[in-house]
DNA sequence: TCACAGGAGTTCTATATAAGAACCCATATG
DNA sequence: CATATGGGTTCTTATATAGAACTCCTGTGA
C-alpha cells in the first residue's frame, strides 16, 4: 500500500495516518507546537535533510495543516504556521508526549513539563468522554458503524460486524 | 536520522515516534483496539505484506506494547494482544480517529461511531487537564524544562528557553 | 561594484526500507 | 498421500531517505 492509497480507506485512522503517519511529520508538528516556524529553525532542531523537510512542509501546507505566512518585507520570507486544522492535532501530539513521558522517560524523568495557564497548574492530558466527561477506558467503548461505514476494510465476510452489531473494543489480558 | 537514533532523543515525542511513528504500526494498533489478534486477520484486513507485518509485530512485542499469548493446544498457536502499555496508547489512537472524523470524513460522514458503555452515550474524545478538568487549548499551555531536560534538541544557543523561562506554546494565526 | 552571507530551496547519488511474490515448516484433514 | 491452514522467512525489485553539493534571490560591508 502506498501513501496515496491510504488516504482513500474508509477509516479515519488510515486517512489521518496518510497525513501525519510519518516520523518526520510528527516531529515537525511537535516543533510547530513549540513555536518553531522557519525553515532553518526546523532544519537545525530536527537534523532532517533539507530535501525531506521541504517535502514534508509542502505536503503539510497542501493538506491545510500548516500555512505559509510572509514576514519581513525587504526580502519577503515565509514562515510556517499551524492552521486551525493543524492546531486540532494538539490532542494527538499531547497523547504521544504523555505516553512517552510515562514509558520512555528513563530515570532522569520527563524532558518537558506542561503548565496549564488557564488553571495555573502543571498537568497531564486526560482523555475524557464528551457526553459524561468521565475518563475513557478502552474497555468501556464499543464501536458501531457510522454513516460513512462500509464493511470493515478488506474483510470479505464477517456477519458479526456488518449487520449493525457492535464490537466490544479490546479485551487485552 | 535512523529509527534507532530517534529513540535516544531527549524528547518524548521522538521516543514515542520511534515505537509507533510508522503507518503500518499505527494501523496494526488500530486493529488491535478492534479486537483483531491473529496474524492472518491482520494480514487480511490491512493488505500488508507478511514480511512487514511479522516485522512490526515483532517490534511491538519487543517494545512490550503487544504480547504473544498461546491459544489452541493441539497445534499451539499464538495471538497478539495489547499489554497495559499498549492499552495506554488508546488516547493516541482516539485522537487520531477524531481528527480524521473531523477533517477527513467526506460527505458520507464518519466511518465509525464510538459508544461509551459507562455512560450509555455516543461520544467524541476530549482532551482535558488533569488538574482542572477543563478542555485544553494549545494556546493556553506553556512548556517548561522537566527533570529529564537537556537544552532543546540540537538548538545550540537559545537563552530564552534554557534558563528556566517558559515558552508559550503556539500562536498560529 | 564586487564578494560574501543568509534564507529557502532543488538536484544528485548511495543506501536503507518497503512491496510483492514465492518458498518453508508443522499439524490436520479427506 | 495430497492438500489446507496458521505463521512465518527469503528473494528481487521499487520507493524513500540521507548526505552533500548546487541554485537563486536579496542584502550588506569593503
Amino acid at each position: 500500500m502506498r501513501w496515496n492509497e491510504l488516504g482513500g480507506e474508509k477509516c479515519s485512522v488510515a486517512r489521518t495516518v496518510s497525513v501525519i503517519g510519518d516520523r518526520w511529520t510528527l516531529l515537525i508538528l511537535r516543533d510547530c507546537f513549540l513555536r518553531i516556524r522557519k525553515f532553518d529553525e526546523f532544519e537545525a532542531r530536527l537534523g532532517i535533510t533539507r530535501h525531506i523537510l521541504a517535502d514534508r512542509l509542502k505536503k503539510l501546507v497542501a493538506e491545510g495543516v500548516l500555512k505559509k505566512v510572509p514576514y519581513g518585507d525587504r526580502p519577503v520570507r515565509h514562515e510556517y504556521r499551524l492552521t486551525q486544522k493543524g492546531l486540532d492535532l494538539y490532542p494527538v501530539l499531547m497523547s504521544i508526549v504523555h505516553w512517552g513521558d510515562t514509558y520512555k522517560a528513563g530515570r532522569s524523568g520527563r524532558p518537558l513539563l506542561h503548565h496549564h495557564v488557564a488553571c495555573g497548574h502543571q498537568f497531564d492530558p486526560v482523555l475524557t468522554c464528551s457526553a459524561c466527561s468521565g475518563r475513557v477506558d478502552p474497555r468501556e467503548v464499543r464501536v458501531l458503524p457510522g454513516p460513512g461505514a462500509a464493511r470493515p476494510p478488506r474483510k470479505a465476510e464477517d456477519p458479526s460486524a456488518t449487520s449493525g452489531g457492535s464490537r466490544r473494543i479490546v479485551a487485552a489480558e
